[in-house]
DNA sequence: CTGAAAGCGCTTACAG
DNA sequence: CTGAAAGCGCTTACAG
């Protein structure tokens, strides 16, 4: 199949030369006499030579190549992981790969069930060897990854934790994020807030409330804690039905309340139903504040809603040098925690 | 290094059979005996074997994988793109391995030069012999494809038209983003535009603003095309404080106006700026339409902001279906041509 | 149905 | 400084 390539044997004999002296041309271009060098290379050049990867990761059993795996790149977060992880292994001359773990054919066949791939790309990607996997996880990866964890070298999970986990794992700190949702409308002034959110079904929504919990409960914050029927925009929207008597209330005794919702989304959809109630303004009647900025920073935004920003970035960056920390003898994994920061915006600050 | 990894061998000792047995255990299954299958995937449970692709890869001088190059992917249009083609491929059992090729460590160190690693990306996946390609690309790819054209069997070009190329071109209808923008407008019967817009640096400007040109010829609107410093936000920024005083004109001549922004970020950018100057108002005084709406498609957004919706995910599926299209032996290189779509929000529509 | 053997394209000591 | 040779982990006719 495509034998038309030309090998390394073929530039060999066209430079007049050993197939070991070509190799050594593109790998230890120092060993060679100029002359040679520059014979090999226009062999190269004639014959459009393009050496083939594999016999060098068979050899090696082994390549340099760092492979990411991101669930969905709607979400902002894991852009901004591909981006820290990509320019941080540039700086060392390494190659990222990405492949998304959270939407494959199945879906488009029913629309509904979501198969996961993640275990299928690590696989893959221990099949290519890879030098190091970065994985970002909504769910607990443990059995993919032990199943891989003699064929790549470093691991490293992004977004889950593992407790006891034998690799490293960059997690943002979602405590946090609930803390400055808080604070945030503390600060404001205002006592009274809903915790709008699913279930505690994945780690960040439990951590995030606990932040809240202890946030209100150290700024003497009423904290009132809703069930959401799920994450999207018509989730947002479904919920103001439910809250609309209590926010006119709130509003007739002079008292300003805060919307604290779990997702971006979920504020989203919420403040078109919120502001068809005209009574009711944003942000003066009712602060709204999302939890997952999956805007970019900056500072005229029109579409300004108050949201804590991800630190996707830093994570990506972080992901990478813990992968390259491990080559050193003494490694011991880490657990990294990143800072997440407030990003006030109209919706409470106007 | 690495030899802890058990390989073919090790799995055919423990199971009592030939390499060549375990190779069909996991290629030609059916050839075997079940009895002897059987045999072969305990050794392999046991043993936690994983097999190396660059075997495979090195026989066959060619892999199964698809690779996709994309500038950017801050940029919605490149993610939609991604997921379209991740999602086609997924029905006939191939993966997509991706890479960016519009940021890296250069980036990193002095904040202003953009390398571009496109061609760097070419080459590596003609290293590994991907099966086909598919190169999202701002910029004319000619030199770096044809580098490569033997190592990879087929390559599709997104986003950028070379004429006469020897490769399949995705594309999608720039002049209609043009036109229905000032289709939109000429609905509303606004009889005055601006075309906001840097020079026509690159490919899609120019067909946007040719498109636009038509339309207002066609519909009878005035078009006042301005030359912007540059397409992110503070750009548009800029632009307002020049326009201001012809927009206040107009309003004082009772005359409703439209800027059509060739960026939503350029939008995004200038609305702050206008909002301010309170005496007017969007969209009943000015009009505002984006022209690559980044934001999904959602009818009740809070953010909404008339604008351009481009058609990402088809465009990556269509690569994906020329891709597989190439290995028909009558195969003719087409030039598809994808339609796109005006979503109307609350900046133009109210 | 299974095994022995050749060979894919490369790298790496080693000898000279 | 260069070449000859072994070998990486796999697949693939082929013989039996």
């Amino acid at each position: 199949m495509r034998r038309g390539t030309p090998n390394i044997g073929a530039v060999a004999r066209a430079a007049g030369v050993s197939v070991g002296t070509v190799s050594n041309a593109l790998n230890n271009p120092e060993r060679l006499a100029p002359e040679t060098l520059e014979r090999v290379h226009s062999a190269i050049a004639e014959l459009g030579y393009i050496r083939s990867s594999a016999g060098r990761t068979l050899i090696q059993n082994a390549s340099e190549d760092l492979g990411l795996i991101v669930p969905d790149l709607i979400n902002r977060l894991f852009v901004e992981v591909a981006r820290g992880a990509q320019l941080t292994a540039g700086v060392t001359g390494k190659r990222v790969v990405m492949a998304n773990s959270g939407y494959n054919a199945h879906d488009l066949a029913n629309g509904i069930e979501q198969h996961d791939a993640q275990d299928d790309l690590l696989g893959y990607f221990a099949e290519a060897r890879a030098g190091g996997v970065i994985v970002c996880s909504m769910r607990e990866p443990s059995a993919g990854i032990d199943r891989i964890r003699n064929h790549v070298r470093p691991i490293v999970l992004v977004n889950y934790d593992v407790p006891g986990a034998d690799w490293c794992t960059v997690l943002m700190d979602n405590e946090q994020v609930g803390r400055a949702a808080v604070d945030h409308i503390a600060d404001l002034g205002i006592r009274h807030a809903y915790f709008l959110s699913i279930d505690d079904i994945v780690q960040p929504v439990g951590e995030r409330r606990r932040g809240a919990r202890e946030a209100a409960a150290r700024r003497g914050v009423r904290l009132t804690e809703v069930l959401t029927p799920g994450l999207m925009q018509n989730a947002g929207a479904a919920i103001i039905g439910e809250l609309i008597d209590a926010l006119r209330a709130a509003k007739a005794r002079g008292e300003r309340v805060a919307l604290l919702f779990l997702s971006d989304e979920l504020a989203i959809g919420a403040m078109p139903t919120l502001r068809a109630a005209s009574d009711l303004r944003i942000p003066d009647d009712v602060a709204i504040v999302g939890m997952d900025g999956d805007h970019r920073p900056s500072g005229n935004d029109w579409m300004s809603m108050t949201s804590i920003t991800l630190p996707g970035y830093a994570m990506g960056a972080e992901a990478v040098r813990l992968l390259e920390a491990e080559a050193q003898p003494d490694h011991a994994h880490e657990r990294v925690v990143v800072p997440v920061e407030i990003s006030p915006g109209a919706t409470t600050i106007g």
